[in-house]
DNA sequence: CTTAAGTGTCTTT
DNA sequence: AAAGACACTTAAG
């Protein structure tokens, strides 16, 4: 049984759920309502035999939690800054698929701040041109908000026909990354 | 602009 | 095992 603890961040851009264990490594980012998210994330959770998710209390606080909780709220307050403070941030997939999974890894590594992609180019550099759909399935199916930029990810017509947090919210960050760039 | 068809994966029965 | 859903895309009215 492996011992997770969830935090309540509070910023300008969103409130967040983060879950972490004790070595700062980021299981689960999702916006919105406290009440809400504490419950989606405990049946979400609770699915998983092997996690034990608790509350995070002042008294469990180390070096490597705060480090990452102070990282999360400067992403989700300056989502420009998003890249550069999430650089070096540990985090790990406990949900999905494997490619699922393999989208995610290719959002963080290969799509940058002020960058957007589209479902098909995802695709393509994955390697398998026709799953643009499972892209977006993959998107949707995200537990790690912001921190895997499925915000960046459009269609190849340049709508933005999807977030799982509001597409107004997609656009906010959008925008905000965009002006960061020319900075 | 709207439909329709092709598409592969994931979820639900 | 099968059906239906889907944050896609392209082509055709």
């Amino acid at each position: 049984m492996f011992q997770l603890y969830y935090w309540y961040v509070q910023s300008k851009v969103a409130d967040a759920l983060l879950v972490l264990d004790e070595s700062g490594t980021i299981y689960y980012l999702s916006l919105g309502r406290w009440d809400l998210l504490v419950d989606l994330a405990k049946k979400d959770f609770g699915r998983k035999r092997e996690y034990d998710l608790s509350p995070g209390k002042e008294r469990f606080k180390n070096k490597m939690i705060t480090r990452t909780i102070t990282h999360v709220k400067q992403a989700l307050d300056h989502p420009l800054k998003a890249s550069v403070s999430c650089k070096g941030l540990k985090y790990k997939f406990v949900f999905g698929t494997a490619l699922q999974k393999d989208v995610w890894t290719f959002l963080i590594e290969r799509v940058g701040c002020g960058e957007t992609s589209t479902y098909s180019e995802v695709a393509k550099q994955l390697g398998r041109p026709c799953i643009a759909r499972q892209v977006g399935q993959a998107c949707e199916a995200n537990k790690i908000a912001v921190i895997v930029p499925c915000h960046r990810i459009v269609s190849v017509s340049g709508d933005l026909t999807g977030y799982r947090w509001g597409l107004n919210l997609k656009k906010y960050l959008l925008a905000l990354e965009k002006h960061a760039d020319q900075t």
